[in-house]
DNA sequence: ACCTTATCAGTCCGATCGGACGGTTTCTCT
DNA sequence: AGAGAAACCGTCCGATCGGACTGATAAGGT
C-alpha cells in the first residue's frame, strides 16, 4: 500500500531490462544457441506471453540483446578512460585485453559468429559495429595521445591482435597468452617510436 | 553387375567420408546451431539410421568433423608450405591471411565458440588446437627462416593479428582489412631487422 | 553352403523449440 | 467515473529436435 504506484512506463521498462539481463546471461554462460525463449522466460521471471510481448519474434529479443551488450562494452571502455592521466601504450594494451576478458565481449562473440549464419541478426549488429569501432579507437587514440600519423594504424593493430590472442585462448587458458601481451607492448612501442 | 564387389570396409569409410563431407559442407553454409542430424543425413543422402550407426550421438558426429577440419585446414597449410623457396615476410602474411578466409577457417570458428559453452566439444577440440598450433608454428617459422630469436614471436604476432583483423572483417567486409594486412606487412619486417 | 557380423534402412517417441491466441489486470486520459 | 490502451499472464499448437528401436541386406570366415 505504502507504494502501488508504479507508473506504466516504468513497469515496462523495468520488465523489458529484466528480459534482457536474463537473455544476456543465458548468452554468456550458455552461447547463442541454447538462448532459446523459454529459458530466457523462465531466468527472468516473466510469463511467456509478457516476454513476446516486448520482443514479438526471438530475432528482435536478440536485436535488444545486441543493442543492450554494445551499451555495456561502451560503458566499460568509457569507464576505464576517465583516468584521464596521460598514459602511454603499456596501459592502453592492458585496458584492450582487460576488455577483452569481460563477459559483454564474450556475448558479443556469441552474437558475431551467430550472425555470420543468421541474416536477421547480421542486419542488427551491422550499425552497431560502426558504432562502436569509432567509439573504441576515439578512446584509445585520445589515451595515448595522436602523436604521429601511424597511431590509427598501431590501435588497429593492438586491437586485432589482442583479439586474436584472446580468441586462440578461449578453449584452455593458453598459458603464453601473457607472454605476447608483454612483448607487444615493447613491440608497440618500438613501432611507435620510429614515427 | 560389373562391379558389384564393394568391401565392406571400403564402402563403410566411403559413406563415412559423405556423412563428415555433410556435415561439414553445413557447418559452413549454416553454422553450429543448424548443423542437426537431420540435416545432415538428408544433404548425405544417407538414412537416418545409417548416420546414426557411424555417429551413435550428434557429439559423436561433431567430434568427427573437428578432425576432419583440423585435416582440411593442415592440407591447406602444407599444400601452400611446399614452394620451399626462401620467402620472406610478405608470402607468410599472405598464406596466413588467405588460409584465414578459406572456408574451413570457418568451420573451425564455429566449434571453437560453440566449445566455449559446450564440454563434450571442448574436449574433443583440445588435443587437437596443440597439434594445428605447432603445425602451423613449425610451418611458418619454417618458411621465413629462424633467423633471429624474436621469429617465434613476431609468427605468433602474425597469426593472432590476422585472425583479430579477419574475425572483424566477418559481418561486412571491412575495406580497411587489406590495408592492415599492408601495413603489418611493413611492421614485422621492421620488427624483424632490428634483431 | 552356412552362419556370424557389420552396414544400411525406415519408423517411432518424448522433449522442446518458436510462435499464436484469448483473457485479466493496471495505468492513463477525458 | 468510465472508456480505452497497454502491460501482463498462461495455455495451446505444429514443427522439429536428438535418439531408440527393429528389420533387411550383404560381406567375410568356416
Amino acid at each position: 500500500m505504502s507504494a502501488p504506484r508504479r507508473p506504466q512506463q516504468e513497469r515496462s521498462t523495468l520488465t523489458r531490462s529484466r528480459i534482457l539481463e536474463a537473455a544476456y546471461a543465458t548468452l554468456v554462460e550458455d552461447g547463442h544457441g541454447a538462448t532459446t525463449v523459454g529459458r530466457v522466460q523462465e531466468r527472468a521471471g516473466v510469463a511467456r506471453g509478457t516476454l513476446l510481448h516486448h520482443f514479438p519474434t526471438r530475432s528482435a529479443l536478440m536485436a535488444g540483446v545486441v543493442e543492450d551488450v554494445i551499451e555495456r562494452r561502451l560503458d566499460l571502455l568509457a569507464a576505464a578512460g576517465t583516468n584521464d592521466a596521460t598514459a602511454g601504450w603499456d596501459e592502453v594494451v592492458d585496458l584492450v585485453w582487460a576488455e577483452l576478458q569481460s563477459p559483454p565481449f564474450a556475448a558479443a562473440l556469441e552474437l558475431w559468429v551467430a550472425a555470420r549464419t543468421d541474416a536477421d541478426l547480421r542486419e542488427a549488429l551491422r550499425p552497431l559495429q560502426d558504432r562502436i569501432f569509432v567509439t573504441v579507437h576515439r578512446g584509445v587514440t585520445g589515451l595515448v595521445g595522436a602523436d604521429g600519423d601511424r597511431v590509427p594504424m598501431l590501435v588497429q593493430f593492438t586491437i586485432d591482435l589482442l583479439t586474436g590472442t584472446h580468441l586462440a585462448g578461449i578453449l584452455h587458458p593458453r598459458p603464453g597468452a601473457d607472454a605476447v601481451v608483454e612483448a607487444w607492448k615493447a613491440a608497440v612501442v618500438e613501432l611507435a617510436g620510429d614515427a
